[in-house]
DNA sequence: CACCATGTTCCTTG
DNA sequence: CCAAGGAACATGGT
């Protein structure tokens, strides 16, 4: 489910309900969703803990608690990876199949379900250093998405899924930045002009930005494990995930219509991932004006 | 059975 | 050290 967007809504979904509460027990089904920290440092650390902040870094949510004795406050960090979810349900409600860590908050669980258990829980802090800077902040600028291209050789795809770069994007919106930008997949990092930059500067933070208000305005009911937000599935059938997938662009319509100038969506593969575009709206800029032999 | 999947990390090879 | 490509992780959908 998550990019940067949908870890932001989340983030807002949750921070209201849990803020405040206080960890009164801790079950670990899966062990290896944990990293840096073993199930037994995580329960000493969370019996009794409150949580005092949420916020996101990055597609890394930042859970801030402090002990018992307002001692000792510390970070745990969660990470979705490609099927995570996190939310909290009234504790008599049936645990999900793919549960893999829960909390008992009182009154509700607070439950990490991961049907692939590629999600991460981490007391490492020391993952958000690695992070390039956020995209929607005021200090990521223009020319700082210049020189942080200007330093690779890379198809620009690939380099903007490095979250070293900028933090937060992942398959679907990259595409969807380099469709509203007009620029290639393909385009090496350092070969794109200053006009390019620009051009997909605003384009990620506008993309960014109108996933996360759009995805504010749905709905969030995470009350029941058979209840779906109906949020952050877009290949699936009902029609709240229908009309999300509408708003894309070219992610998933290998084959449609270009919704701009009509020519057929293309999908490839690039650093083994699906890159999706439109060959009219983003041409491959290759060879600068060959020579013309006159013989 | 085949292939695909919103992410990350590790490994090899050059 | 960097870049590129691939596999791995584990499960489910089509």
């Amino acid at each position: 489910m998550p990019e940067l967007p949908e870890v932001e809504v989340l983030v807002r979904h949750l921070r209201p309900q849990l803020l405040g509460r206080t960890v009164r027990g801790i079950r670990v089904r899966r062990s290896k969703v944990l990293s840096g920290t073993s199930p037994r440092e995580l329960r000493r650390r969370l019996s009794g803990a409150t949580f005092t902040s949420l916020s996101r870094r990055g597609k890394f949510l930042v859970f801030q608690l402090h002990g018992p004795n307002l001692d000792e406050p510390f970070t745990i960090l969660g990470h979705l990876a490609m099927t995570g979810r996190m939310y909290l349900q009234p504790r008599k409600v049936r645990l999900p199949k793919h549960a893999a860590v829960i909390l008992n908050c009182g009154s509700e669980n607070f439950v990490f379900e991961d049907t692939r258990y590629f999600g991460r829980f981490t007391m490492d802090a020391a993952a958000l250093d690695k992070l390039g800077p956020e995209p929607l902040e005021g200090a990521f600028t223009a020319s700082v998405l210049a020189s942080a291209v200007r330093r690779s050789g890379q198809a620009i795809k690939v380099k903007l899924l490095d979250q070293k770069m900028v933090a937060g994007l992942g398959n679907i919106y990259a595409s969807e930045a380099l469709f509203l930008a007009r620029v290639s997949p393909w385009t090496p990092a350092r070969n794109l002009s200053e006009q390019e930059i620009k051009r997909l500067w605003r384009a990620l933070r506008q993309v960014l930005r109108d996933a996360i208000t759009r995805g504010s305005t749905v709905p969030l009911d995470y009350a029941g494990t058979e209840q779906r937000d109906g949020l952050f599935y877009f290949g699936s059938s009902d029609s709240t995930a229908a009309s999300y997938v509408e708003r894309l662009r070219v992610y998933d319509r290998e084959g449609r219509a270009c919704r701009r100038c009509g020519r057929t969506i293309q999908r490839m593969v690039q650093a083994a991932r699906s890159t999706f575009f439109c060959p009219g709206c983003q041409p491959c800029k290759r060879a600068l004006p060959k020579e013309h032999r006159s013989a």
